[in-house]
DNA sequence: CCCACGACCTGTGGGC
DNA sequence: TGCCCACAGGTCGTGG
């Protein structure tokens, strides 16, 4: 589900329930997810003050007070659920519905003022961390992040230099998080399709003006996927609940065998599996 | 170093 | 209705 748009509205969702928040009992109902849980986690957490949350490609971040920051990621089909109590409660006494997915509600986070939060993730390839705030940037998930795609770390000179000799698509190449930070499937297809640059052409000899255009591609078609609340397929949420509706802008993922929506293209968007995923383009007009 | 591919795990949707 | 296969938003490790 989550590419940077995501997790960036899941973040936005969380931010007002847990920026700030004392967390006043956690619980790991497993003892893994895609990886173990670190030793103590919940213990770890268990009284900690959650200072700010942030986003670094695809992760979300909870720095602590207590000098750790909580990593999370979620993986394919990780989502956050808030709930706040239902009726009159006593001081320090919360009593929330039940759970609506039990089988896979993983985590849970209850904050000081009484909202739960609830980590799903059917697949479980998402997973949590804690790791010293001090020392994030040298932890293997971090170290070697490529730019943050809206940044301005991000450009044509930035990219060329990583594509420079090599023979693989950009497809491939922009999917690796050490090239660019929060890209996915769907808007590297999207953001090629838009810079009307071919999938397959080995990235090494795609033209300055050409990355120019694809930087640009890549930067408004994030953008605009954060302003609709990122994309919603089959079960995709923000934290709230909210729906996302990029989906419904989408101009080439999953849209094989339609029209090419791009100015006086009369191509047809084909799919094409490229190392092992499908890729979405319009073989006439992406060059 | 570069690249392709399978693995991880569960659910869903389409075809028959 | 039911079964089986293909496929799914992401990484990571292996082996050529």
């Amino acid at each position: 589900m989550p590419e940077l748009p995501e997790v960036e509205t899941v973040r936005r969702g969380l931010e007002p329930v847990l920026a700030g928040a004392r967390l006043s009992r956690v619980e790991a109902r497993r003892p893994d997810l895609r990886f173990p849980f670190p030793e103590g986690f919940v213990q770890r957490l268990t009284g900690a003050v959650i200072q700010r949350l942030d986003r670094r490609a695809k992760y979300i971040l909870a720095p602590l007070s207590v000098g750790e920051t909580l990593i999370m990621h979620l993986g394919m089909t990780g989502r956050f659920e808030i709930e706040r109590p239902q009726g009159a409660e006593r001081p320090g006494e919360f009593h929330y519905a039940a759970d609506p997915d039990p089988k896979h509600a993983h985590v849970l986070f209850e904050t000081e003022a009484g909202a739960r939060v609830t980590y799903y993730d059917p697949r479980r390839f998402g997973y949590m961390a804690l790791v010293e705030t001090a020392l994030m940037d040298l932890h293997p998930w971090f170290a070697g992040l490529g730019p943050e795609p809206l940044s301005d770390g991000f450009d044509a000179a930035r990219l060329a230099h990583a594509f420079e000799g090599r023979r693989q698509g950009p497809k491939t190449l922009l999917l690796d998080q050490k090239i660019v930070a929060g890209l996915g499937n769907i808007y590297v297809c999207e953001a090629l399709h838009r810079a009307r640059i071919s999938p397959f052409r080995p990235a090494g000899r795609i033209s300055r003006p050409r990355l120019e255009r694809l930087v640009a591609a890549v930067r408004q078609v994030l953008e605009e996927a954060i302003a609709a609340g990122g994309s919603t397929i089959s079960d995709y949420a923000a934290a709230d609940g909210a729906l996302g509706y990029f989906q419904h802008s989408f101009r080439v993922y999953d849209r094989q065998g339609r029209p090419c929506p791009n100015e006086g293209c009369d191509g047809v968007i084909a799919r094409r599996v490229q190392a092992g995923r499908s890729t979405f383009y319009c073989p006439k007009c992406q060059r």
